[in-house]
DNA sequence: CGAGAGTTTGAATGTGCTCAAGGAACGTGG
DNA sequence: CCACGTTCCTTGAGCACATTCAAACTCTCG
């Protein structure tokens, strides 16, 4: 695997996260290969990549790095409602709305394709399994967004943040992200408050918390866990809302 | 419009309701009705419509009546992730996973068509504006739900309540069930706070606040509301997300 | 060395919860 | 027609989880 080239590496990495779905044939990775060659974004951290508003005309394959959709109060206030993780498409379909109702911004070094409206439908258009990848990817969008929103309204904050961690676990885990004991977790506490609806404070605590009954292991951006049946259990976490094909 | 048999009525509000999202002709409407005809469930209040792990083999419009989607936790704390109202798809293309996450019960008297998978992908196959309709309609359905998801993390009691009837009347307004000032709330308080993440008693103090600030007047699940502008700004209500084409 | 971002701690406060009980409305059966 | 059960709404009191405010600490980077 040594010696290739960018664009077949992160191209490698959004057909690996499509084949969660679907299995992708060598001629439907090939066209979405060209695609997502042809417009390559790069982004450090911390940059606003899409505002509240924007018009909605093209659609977004991360190829590295994590980013956070959000949405803000006029008051400041603010609640991530999503992350998004390397080889996930931001909005399949977008384009047929009018405009942006939330930002995104990059947590880290980033870099994704921008897929223009035209060049999207003719892809899915030529691939049935492909068309379907993405639907099911718009499909476990919103499972996802369904079991936030019972997780903000019915966990205490132990709970959800520990459910929090486990969808991320498990979604990274897909890409090969986990190695089956730890993965980078590149958020802030700040981030982690903003998207479980807590303050920075209660995160700390909680996370203290998680620490000390022994659940996690979580030091300079990395997060370890020795037993994540016993996390998942503290979590009231079952990841069938992620509508994954089950691991080969 | 009097002397309309049941299939036309309801057929109608289907059609009223996709428009929001796409100019609908003739001859798809017509296609869309045939199909809305040939499977109608009836169903009294408070029955289980979808349970959690059925199949997810056909897709479901609602022709008449309230139902809530919701998830449940082993320990029986609910949350009402959304409420689907009259003219709604329950959940387009939502065959392409196998099973459902979550489940859907009737709040009151409804009826809803049921279509099957070959026959929907038949359906909008057909016609270019209507498959377009009810792919907004899935986004409007994530958004919808993205914003449910700052409501829960990020808005008190007083503006999150306040939030949700501000939804539900623009909703009900694109299907004419919203008169300028009033509407039917067919939902208890049980109901509101498993949609809210509140409690019980929280929500049943939360609206006695919202009606003696003059904003609302609820009584007997009639909803009225004199000023709604003043009821927006309280909830920090802003309709965008909804995705809706401009009214008439 | 200083600046800045992120994490941690303590103390006081408050929003919303639980528990408990009573009241209103409605339908059913004796 | 009244008694009763059920569901829903309402109220009070005490408690707890999470917040806010404030400050100190750590680490990295210039």
């Amino acid at each position: 695997m040594t010696g290739l080239r960018t664009g077949e590496r992160t191209a490698e990495i959004v057909i690996r996260r499509l084949s969660a779905f679907r299995r992708i044939s060598p001629q439907a990775a090939a066209n979405l290969e060209d695609a997502v060659r042809g417009r390559v974004i790069v982004a450090s951290a911390g940059q606003e990549v899409v505002c509240e508003g924007d018009p909605a005309d093209r659609i977004r394959i991360v190829l590295s790095g994590w980013l956070a959709r959000y949405k803000a109060l006029e008051d400041g206030r603010r609640q991530i409602v999503a992350f998004i993780l390397p080889g996930e498409t931001c909005d399949p379909y977008v384009y047929l709305t009018r405009q942006m109702d939330h930002s995104i911004a990059s947590l880290t070094p980033t870099s994704f394709a921008e897929i223009e409206r035209e060049r999207f439908e003719a892809l899915v258009a030529s691939d049935r399994s492909l068309a379907e990848a993405f639907r099911c990817e718009m499909l476990s969008n919103v499972a996802i967004q369904r079991e936030w929103t019972l997780n903000l309204g019915r966990r205490d904050a132990f709970e959800r943040v520990a459910h929090l961690l486990c969808e991320l676990i498990e979604r990274l885990r897909r890409i090969g992200l986990w190695d089956g004991n730890s993965c980078a977790l590149p958020v802030t506490q700040l981030d982690l408050a903003d998207a479980t609806g807590l303050s920075v404070v209660h995160v700390n605590r909680t996370l203290q918390e998680l620490r000390s009954s022994g659940l996690i292991v979580l030091r300079d951006r990395l997060l370890t866990v020795h037993d994540l049946e016993a996390l998942k259990e503290a979590a009231l976490f079952s990841p069938d809302y992620l509508n994954y094909l089950p691991l080969a």
